[in-house]
DNA sequence: CCAAAAGTGTTGTTTCTACACCCATGA
DNA sequence: TCATGGGTGTAGAAACAACACTTTTGG
């Protein structure tokens, strides 16, 4: 039944969504310390998978990007990046690929479904703390630490690998936490974010200073702070000077 | 007649293509110190647009584009990178979509070709010298500076911009000339390119140090040449480290 | 009192930038 | 001989990397 429900929505769907392209999002959060990623997973499959959709017909593709999102999360006005299209015909012609079908009570091969698909890779940087996770009967939606990812559907995983190192070639250009951090945050927040898209150490004292020359961020009054042990100093984005940043890479 | 002879190629090749999906190729070449894009005109339509085509059901998206190449300038081994994919409304439902397709004799909006279109972006960097056009009848296919781009058929000036941005992001990677030049080539060539795609004058001394030091080059014994007045030295790339760099951005 | 993380500063190295001078050539 | 572009070098500024000492807090 909760099988039903979910997949009633997509199987007759070929009127209203544009055919034989898909949209796959790497949804990435920042909270304890840790990059995360979110994962979708449906009851009549076993693998996790990226959160996906389709592109209506007379839709804009970012736009269906954004209601993708938008159903999943709950946020408006999610930060989005299309980075990259995979296009490759195994991804859509694999045994994998004709075993979540029939788990879907699709055998017939001419069901739009069954067919090759394009998809288009988004990436999205969303404030963790804000994202209402959005449960369909018989789907799972769940963050994952981004050293902890589990063997994907498909070519899930190179995807975000794909999507990571798009973000890294980025950072030059605009401060990695944007988009990531709450409010306000102390810069050793940051400075693990620059360190997990990196894969490397940062000298803590070197960044510091880096990052202020940048003049993205604004030093706060506000010193407090409850965990650890010293208190630190709070910083905020520049948000004009970030949004103005992020254009440029568009 | 020969406006027959190109239509009807396409207008009945549904069940051969990949439905909604087009390739678009900019293909960059470097000639006479200037920077160069190889641009398609039809008889049958007053405007000259990117050499484009569609994916065969069962092909792999990159090899689709290493095809559509492969007929119109004659090369394998293209060197293709896929840099966006454009997927807004209007690029499929415009005034100037209905006007190409009447006069390819489409008034059918059922039309496959009629249909919505998400197109991928190929850009191609292609040695000059070596291109040989192949002209079907009623088709045009030159090179423009790309300086003097005319007004293009939908978005695809905007797609050489686009293109032309991901180049330059990508230049402190991988020299910019590699696969433009040929074999040999004194640095003013090279620079000149670097200057173009950057749109600004580099100092020729401070260039020449900084391309030598990353070690992309090496310096030929021949010094000859017949230009200009004084002879240059010539160069070549170090085609491993190039290579292996070019690697590093796919 | 101590471990852990924060704040602050110095120094030597590398890279970048902005220049100047001389050389070889064809017209 | 002269205008044009090639080859080479240097000095100051800016950016980067490596590193040490002190401070504040909770346990």
């Amino acid at each position: 039944m909760k099988k039903k429900n979910i997949i009633d929505k997509l199987i007759n769907r070929e009127v209203i969504y544009q055919q034989g392209i898909s949209i796959d999002c790497v949804v990435f959060g920042f909270h304890d310390r840790t990059l995360k990623i979110l994962l979708n997973k449906f009851n009549f499959f076993h693998k996790w998978m990226l959160p996906l959709g389709f592109i209506e017909k007379d839709e804009n593709m970012d736009d269906a990007a954004y209601r993708i999102l938008k159903k999943k999360t709950g946020l408006d006005n999610i930060y989005l990046y299309q980075f990259h299209a995979f296009g490759n015909t195994l991804r859509s012609k694999s045994q994998e690929q004709r075993d979540i079908l029939s788990k879907m009570g699709i055998d017939d091969g001419e069901h739009w479904l069954a067919q090759r698909f394009v998809s288009i890779g988004y990436y999205a940087l969303v404030e963790y703390s804000k994202v209402n996770i959005k449960t369909n009967a018989g789907e799972e939606l769940r963050w994952f630490n981004i050293n902890e990812i589990p063997s994907l559907y498909s070519d899930h995983n190179s995807i975000i690998e794909k999507a990571l190192s798009v973000i890294r070639s980025q950072m030059r250009i605009i401060p990695a936490g944007y988009k990531l951090l709450p409010e306000k945050f102390p810069l050793s927040e940051l400075r693990i974010i620059y360190e997990t898209i990196l894969g490397r150490e940062l000298d803590r004292r070197n960044f510091q200073r880096k990052i202020l020359a940048s003049g993205y961020l604004i030093k706060l009054d506000e010193i407090h702070r409850k965990t650890g042990r010293k208190p630190a100093t709070l910083f905020s984005f520049d948000k004009e000077k970030c949004d103005k940043a992020l254009q440029s890479i568009i």
